[in-house]
DNA sequence: GTCTATAAATCGATAGAC
DNA sequence: GTCTATCGATTTATAGAC
């Protein structure tokens, strides 16, 4: 069982890089297979469809955002500094970005033109970090509702980022976003010091 | 040969819309054929792979794209209000957007996935609009290198846009994202207005 | 130009030996 | 748990009649 354990692992390790380097639909079976090295046959004993697999790596993948947000939230104490964190991402991975763009936009938008069911749970990814960033902006003082509007505006910087670092490569192009992205929140307005009655 | 015309003419439209909806690879000879009306036989007497149609269909979308740049330039001679124009494709396009995305960058991310040769004739859709963006920053005053980067931004918007509108289908998102983006471009320092030597 | 029929390869998925 | 062998459906692509 500690065997089969570890072969489902590296079969949903294999998976996850497969789906984000190649695509959903165009990973075959096969190269899954050989990735793990192990036989298509053995495959059908750890999963019996691709859909089992892709749920697999989509929980894989919200475990492993909730555990780097928790990450980030223990790095500093500072709202602003834990949203400079979610920021430098497409600095962080800017390399994966440029070859293969954002492993969540790239993802629900494929499994969007599959009309794929287990879409709703791709974008679930999104939303973790959509209401972590918002908890950031209400901590610095916005409403719940202009806190989430920003927390959807960082996001959207992030995938257009990676989207035009994808299309053409420029390194140059992401620190430009970032460092305006960064005066954005600096020159944020917020904080209410006053007392609201 | 006019019928011909035709037949090519509706397989390019065809698959340039299914492409868009359901993705380059997913979508089979067979359902360009169906959507056509034609059988996948005399399919191959107009094109020969698919790879082909690919071509034809990014070629047409270039042609649009020039198209309709230069309807732009016809509506208005003021460069902000031609930039405007670009920023309100989001709402222009909101449904198709919601359901499917941008076609531009959803086709170059699934090619750069695919490692597929035609990569390079995607992204020049891509060139277009962020040239033809660039020359209305430039006329507007802004250096080359600044008139380019900014150019840039405004893509990056509407890409990351696009993905959000796409996974989350909110359009009071769209709306506010659209305002913002104008804001910026109203308050964008430009228009060298002395003499510099 | 358009059709039917079919080849050749690959896909996801199954059966059963070990 | 892992393997080999194979099925059935689908895909791109071809051949040849009309």
């Amino acid at each position: 069982m500690a065997a089969s354990a570890t072969t489902r692992a590296q079969i949903v390790e294999a998976a996850d890089r497969l789906f984000y380097e190649q695509g959903f639909e165009h990973t075959s079976f096969t190269a899954i297979a050989e990735a793990v090295g192990i036989s298509r046959g053995n495959f059908y004993y750890h999963f019996r469809t691709k859909d089992e697999i892709l749920a697999a790596v989509i929980d894989s993948r919200v475990a492993a955002t909730r555990a780097m947000l928790r990450r980030w939230a223990a790095e500093t104490p500072d709202p602003a500094q834990r949203i400079r964190l979610f920021i430098h991402i497409v600095l962080t991975n800017g390399a994966d970005i440029r070859a293969f763009g954002c492993p969540v936009g790239t993802l629900t938008a494929e499994l969007a033109k599959l009309r794929h069911p287990a879409r709703p749970e791709a974008v679930a990814v999104f939303t973790l970090f959509r209401a972590w960033l918002a908890d950031q902006f209400a901590a610095l003082g916005h409403e719940p509702g202009a806190a989430d509007a920003k927390a959807l505006h960082v996001l959207a910087f992030s995938q257009g980022v990676a989207a035009l670092a994808n299309a053409f490569g420029e390194e140059d192009f992401v620190h430009r976003e970032v460092a305006r992205l960064e005066r954005w929140l600096a020159d944020s307005p917020a904080r209410r010091t006053g007392a609201t009655p």
